[in-house]
DNA sequence: GTAATAGTGTCTTTAAGACACTATTAC
DNA sequence: GTAATAGTGTCTTAAAGACACTATTAC
């Protein structure tokens, strides 16, 4: 065991971020162009050494490269998994802790400005970006896309990447657009209901020229509430 | 970034395994009573460094570990969570991997002579052993119980910590056991038949002095099946 | 025959799904 | 009035839950 002490025995660990937001034409990745080898020009998931000077934990870690990145502090984060080999990275055997991170269309449009240079959204397609990226990122975005087309099926996450105020017909669509199938208006709105993570705005109306829409914000925008059955 | 591949930035990593089993008397967690500092004299759960010479990746590590501690080499294992933090090793900033493993009741009893001498059963009391550990160990060990007893509600789990053969009677007590409640038995195989994760084997029946019972193995060792609902 | 557990069937109650209807705005 | 979307109600169909019944063995 005490062999172990010995540094040359660690392996190197990163904290890998899937930030996920919804734009028009559906889900979108943050994706960041390597400066250095390996893999060096290539597309990865942003993510970093953890600092053990800087770093309280493994989620501080995560908030921090998030930051880095987009500017954003105060998003939905959850782990998703841990991968770990000696032949994932030419450096040596190295672990990747993986968060997932799903930013609202708000923090995305006011922190544009905050955004790393080398950072850019792209459109996801099918199981990933349709074009390689670097290390094993593809499996590990996979999986994670894998994650969230789930629990769209059981739980609330999909509020969490709309506007901190929107309407049940904005947040049906956004249902509709992960799930890729439509959802009775009816039906919906009584889960939605049961479900109890929706807070009506008193007195708040979105308007245009129809009948005016009651307008929602996320009782807790840290959390995801988890649905009996599925919708 | 290079600064980082001095090794004196690294974290130490480390897997370590909640392995539960099936007495009598309800479900059990292995624990080993630590022989080095810190905490030592202590009991833990089994763990160890990663092995970078050796472990190929870490579910082999995981492997490693419980085939060091039980002697068992194919028990259904996942991983559950990764922890890290400055504070939670005095030795220094360290990271955990969790794994889950579920032996079924044959191992337990087929290589009780190859089970570690350090490492002891101990009943599951609430979400612990109702004693302290070491580290942090008793929060990993709540989150091990409440995501089996989460994965009780809508999969086969309860199947892996039986023996390899067992009837549906014996099935429905695990699951009334781990759930803490009992079930309907018509509702109950209903279940178990859409579910189809079981296979009967033809002819062999458990003979008792009343009406004999199929007896079924599961079709996959090694993974879970999942329910469209709750059972 | 009795005792005991295995396994199936039926009836009631509840929820899901499809669909239509009413409501409220801008113009 | 029309067009458009918001929001609710109803009817049908399917599944869940409770419970009773039949089946097969040892003795």
């Amino acid at each position: 065991m005490t062999t172990h002490d010995n540094d040359a025995f660690k392996p190197i660990a990163t904290v890998d971020l899937a930030i996920f937001s919804l734009s028009p034409a559906g889900l979108s990745v943050l994706l960041v162009r390597r400066a250095n080898a390996p893999f060096a020009g290539e597309w990865a998931l942003p993510g970093g050494w953890i600092h053990i000077d800087k770093d309280l934990d493994l989620e501080a870690a995560a908030r921090r490269v998030l930051k880095e990145k987009t500017g954003v502090e105060t998003p939905y984060l959850e782990q998703l998994q841990t991968t770990g080999s000696a032949g994932r990275d030419p450096r040596g055997w190295s672990i990747s802790i993986v968060y997932i991170a799903l930013l609202s269309a708000d923090d995305v449009e006011k922190r544009r400005d905050a955004m790393a240079e080398d950072a850019e959204w792209r459109p996801v397609e099918g199981d990933g970006v349709g074009f390689p990226i670097a290390f094993d990122h593809a499996a590990l975005l996979k999986e994670a896309l894998g994650r969230i087309r789930n629990k769209v099926e059981y739980s609330s996450l999909p509020g969490h990447l709309l506007p901190a105020r929107f309407t049940l017909s904005e947040l049906q669509s956004v249902y509709e657009n992960l799930l890729g199938r439509k959802l009775d208006k009816s039906a919906f709105r009584k889960r939605m209901a049961e479900a109890d993570f929706l807070e009506p705005i008193e007195g708040e109306l979105r308007r245009a020229s129809n009948r005016p829409a009651q307008v929602f914000r996320l009782k807790d925008i840290k959390s995801l509430a988890l649905f009996d059955r599925r919708i």
